[in-house]
DNA sequence: AATATCGGTTTTTTT
DNA sequence: AACCGATATT
């Protein structure tokens, strides 16, 4: 929409204008002129500033933006390199595909996964709902689920879709009798598990395909197939994506590399013209692939190494550029992960170096429990802004798993400091969400039993066991689909009154939902009220005297905010479209983007930490079966992983590194002797200034006491002998009431994040959402670290029974026309704001308001809280 | 059919 | 400690 002009510059015009603060590897990668590229890139070596302006160079070059197809493995690493890409070449960005693998993946099913059998609305599963489905199936076959479970089975599952195994060949193999779909059929003894599990992998697909669905392995999977099976599909995506860029290349899975292969046709058997940089010439396309061995953190997820390390030999005429120079942080900090990536075997060896010079030392700390260690680091995190003016944003805590997240909170809660988590539980696998979106895969995928049996009883109608008992045996017999079963409720055996009033009720609902939504299709954001509302979801959760649904109610309607800036940001929104985008988020997508500052302390931990970077981090529990993890300490392949991950967190850190580890950890709520991590031992000792080298309960054992400095201003805490929680019990903090504080607190205030899909917009993110125009949760005062608790009794604004529906699709009843450039407004969260631009699109009308230390945001007028002053 | 209670399991990391 | 599923109770 905007002419190109306007933010290229004289950028295509001079190419050199690309290169020119570039180092030589930087920009040898930037110009290589040939089929195959691996840029080995060291953290903090500018690996996306080399991607972006290798595009832009290309571009400079003649080649068309619409022949770019460039990978990642989140969303925000698209939204971010779509957004550099823009700032150097302006709206040619738009024409590129960049996104990633899976919803790379969803696009090209979409267009043409009908060649393989899958109608265009199929349902994307997620964890919970293939776990759901193999309950199901285990049920059906009598499979003792207590030894095998779930999780176990889908995770044979998915190694075998990542290495691109059939359900075919596996039951050909291990039981070749056995038909997918056939009644029946009962799991008696098997003579190997793998019979087992092929039977199960093989009902799994069967039952996914009558369901229309698919889960994340068979997005990348099915996607091979179907440019295996299929010539023309194959020959579009080829002859369209002429140049393919993959970022974090070390954490493909085979699934994925093959299908890199596919879409280049590396494999056609085309004769590759080694000058055909131009636009429209034949032969596999050029590929670009970027990655760092020793970030390569996902192995157990099916990431293959060898992907990265066989580069040269898998594709022809392969050229290999390393990125050594570091620009992010300070030597000392490169020395010590350096000193332990050192550690790992059948790497090959590496140093990145800085020009940055050798900085403040590493800051270790030995608490004596995890309490006093989140103290600690709370208090660390106080002196630094007050005395050295460290931005909140600027500081980071990282931790192995999400578990410990929970001592870190409370000390970010208890000091009073605003924190942002990023993770735990996700905003779409909150109970209440998922229920919604179940509502709305049922209505755009009726076959979709799955989510169809998950809301037949949500909210309560009285539709039980054995109701949906009864309804699955008719479907099955009748080899139908469960909704198809409901459809002929009056043929049912057994059916009683009792029953058939509720189910038909169900299914009257269920018909005018899908009316409903046909006719609003381009406004997913009415289809989410109108779900809410007559579905009873909303209702239920308003009358419920439990604390924790006020939250969810929050959750709900911050659901119904996300779909409307959905439906702003997408041209051409579908309600398919939108469930899409739910399906496909990642942890580090509600993160603020780049140019955002979120004035908080962001929480996370190490796997979603890679890729980013701050001037101080925190690294939490330095221990032995901490980190390294118990389960990964036995096998050396995981200990290197584990290896791995510790260089990650070491290198995210630019300026200033703290290592912090606790002799007491409650695992379980049970208090464990941790011994301090190998990891520790693997930084050279110079590098580590220890505030404090033992705690208190090492040093009586240890015999000699001599001087550390030890400013021990919290040894008080510890030492009472109970460490669990109740330990925390005589802070402010009551113990009793803390859950409630963490649901609200987490839920609507710090997890929920919004951002998501393309989105690095902000327009529901946080914003409180209004609710009937009276502004909901406006107790909490916008900064985070300040919880107001909400117990029971604010049931008073239980009162908007008033049509739910409306008032959440409703507006604030402001006008675009009173908003002018220069007006100052509040905003609930972000404070006062001068107004920077206005956009009148009618009812979606956007101000974009400079809220100063908080950002730039753009804010949609019918939902933002906000007020003119 | 809905709710209460007990007991066993859980925590690695995620598109 | 928190979550899940199975069992018991209404």
């Amino acid at each position: 929409m905007e002419p190109v002009q306007q933010n290229m510059g004289p950028v295509l015009c001079d190419p050199q204008t690309l290169i020119k603060d570039l180092n030589p590897q930087q920009s040898e990668a930037v110009k290589y002129y040939g089929q195959a590229l691996l840029i080995g890139a060291g953290a903090g070596s500018g690996k996306t500033r080399v991607l972006t302006r290798r595009i832009a160079w290309l571009l400079a070059h003649g080649i068309w933006a619409s022949q770019i197809l460039a990978i990642t493995f989140t969303n925000k690493a698209a939204a971010e390199m779509r957004e550099r890409l823009a700032a150097l070449v302006g709206s040619e960005a738009e024409h590129m595909w960049i996104s990633t693998f899976h919803s790379a993946c969803v696009r090209i099913l979409r267009r043409d996964g009908d060649q393989i059998g899958l109608e265009s609305g199929f349902s994307i599963y997620d964890t919970a709902d293939s776990e759901r489905l193999i309950k199901l199936i285990g049920a059906d076959l009598n499979i003792d689920l207590k030894r095998y479970t779930p999780r176990m089975i889908l995770g044979k599952i998915s190694d075998y879709k990542n290495s691109l195994i059939s359900w075919k060949d596996q039951l050909k193999t291990y039981a070749a009798d056995y038909r997918p779909g056939q009644r029946g059929y009962q799991m008696g003894r098997f003579d190997n598990v793998e019979e087992l599990f092929a039977v199960v992998y093989a009902e799994y697909q069967y039952r996914l395909s009558q369901a229309n669905a698919v889960d994340f392995d068979d997005l990348i999977m099915r996607t091979v197939e179907l440019l295996r099976t299929c010539p023309q599909a194959s020959d579009y995506y080829r002859h369209r994506f002429r140049y393919i860029f993959v970022d974090e290349y070390q954490d493909t899975n085979h699934a994925q590399y093959v299908l890199v292969r596919e879409l280049a046709g590396i494999d056609s058997g085309e004769q590759a013209d080694p000058h055909a940089a131009g636009a429209g010439k034949v032969g596999p396309s050029w590929i670009t692939v970027v990655g760092d061995s020793d970030q390569s953190i996902y192995a157990f997820r099916g990431a293959d190494i060898r992907n990265i390390q066989d580069f040269e030999e898998d594709f022809p005429n392969a050229k290999t550029i390393m990125l050594e120079q570091n620009y992010r942080s300070t030597q000392t900090i490169l020395d010590a992960a350096n000193a332990v990536i050192a550690k790992n075997e059948n790497r090959k060896p590496k140093k990145l170096w800085t020009a940055l010079g050798k900085g403040d030392p590493i800051i270790g700390y030995a608490a004596d429990n995890a309490q006093q260690e989140a103290g600690y680091i709370a208090s660390e995190i106080t002196r630094l802004h007050t005395e050295e003016g460290v931005a909140y944003s600027d500081m980071a805590i990282m931790y192995r798993a999400n578990a410990q997240s929970r001592s870190l909170e409370e000390a970010m809660i208890n000091a009073n400091l605003p924190y942002q988590l990023v993770g735990g539980t996700k905003f779409y696998e909150r109970r209440e969400v998922k229920d919604a979106i179940a509502y709305l895969q049922a209505i755009v995928n009726p076959a979709d039993d799955v989510n169809m049996r998950r809301i037949l009883n949500v909210p309560k109608r009285g539709l039980g066991a054995r109701a949906e008992g009864l309804v699955a045996m008719y479907a099955d017999r009748h080899g139908t689909t469960f909704f198809d079963g409901i459809e002929h409720l009056d043929r049912i055996e057994g059916m009683t009154g009792r029953t058939a009033k509720p189910l038909g009720a169900f299914r009257d609902l269920m018909h005018e939902l899908t009316d409903f939504a046909r006719e609003h299709d381009a406004k997913p954001s009415e289809v989410v009220a109108e779900v809410l509302s007559r579905s009873g979801l909303l209702e239920e959760l308003q009358r419920s005297e439990d604390p924790q649904d006020a939250s969810r109610v929050d959750n709900l309607s911050q659901l119904q905010s996300v779909a409307a800036e959905f439906e702003q940001n997408t041209p051409d929104a579908t309600l398919a479209g939108f469930l899409e985008t739910t399906a496909l988020v990642a942890d580090s997508d509600q993160l603020p983007g780049e140019n955002e500052d979120s004035g908080k302390v962001t929480m996370m931990t190490l796997h979603t930490a890679k890729g980013l970077e701050y001037p101080v981090v925190f690294l939490t529990g330095m221990e032995q079966g901490t980190f390294p993890h118990s389960r990964a300490m036995e096998d050396a392949s995981e200990l290197s992983e584990e290896r791995r991950l510790a260089y990650v967190g070491i290198t995210r850190a630019k300026r200033r590194l703290y290592v912090t580890r606790a002799a007491v950890r409650a695992q379980w709520g049970q208090a464990n002797e941790m011994m301090p991590s190998q990891f520790l031992d693997e930084i050279p000792e110079d590098l580590i200034d220890w505030k404090r080298k033992e705690a208190g309960m090492e040093r009586m054992r240890g015999g000699w006491r001599s001087g550390f400095d030890d400013d021990d201003e919290f040894g008080g805490w510890g030492d009472d002998d109970d460490f669990g929680t109740s330990s925390f019990g005589n802070s402010s903090f009551g113990g009793s009431s803390y859950g409630a504080h963490d649901r609200s607190y987490g839920s609507s205030s710090s997890r929920g994040g919004s951002s998501h899909g393309s989105g690095r917009s902000t327009y529901g993110s946080g914003s409180r959402f209004s609710y009937g125009s009276s502004s909901y949760g406006s107790g909490r005062s916008g900064k985070a670290g300040k919880v107001t608790t909400r117990h029971t009794k604010p049931k008073a604004l239980d009162k908007p029974k008033t049509a739910p529906a409306s008032a959440l699709s409703k507006d604030n009843n402001l006008d675009i026309a009173d908003f002018h450039i220069g007006d100052r407004i509040t905003h609930d969260q972000y404070g006062l704001g001068t107004i920077v631009d206005t956009q009148d699109k009618g009812r979606n009308s956007i101000i974009t308001v400079d809220f100063g230390t908080d950002g730039v945001k753009r804010l949609m007028l019918r939902v933002a809280p906000i007020e003119k002053l």
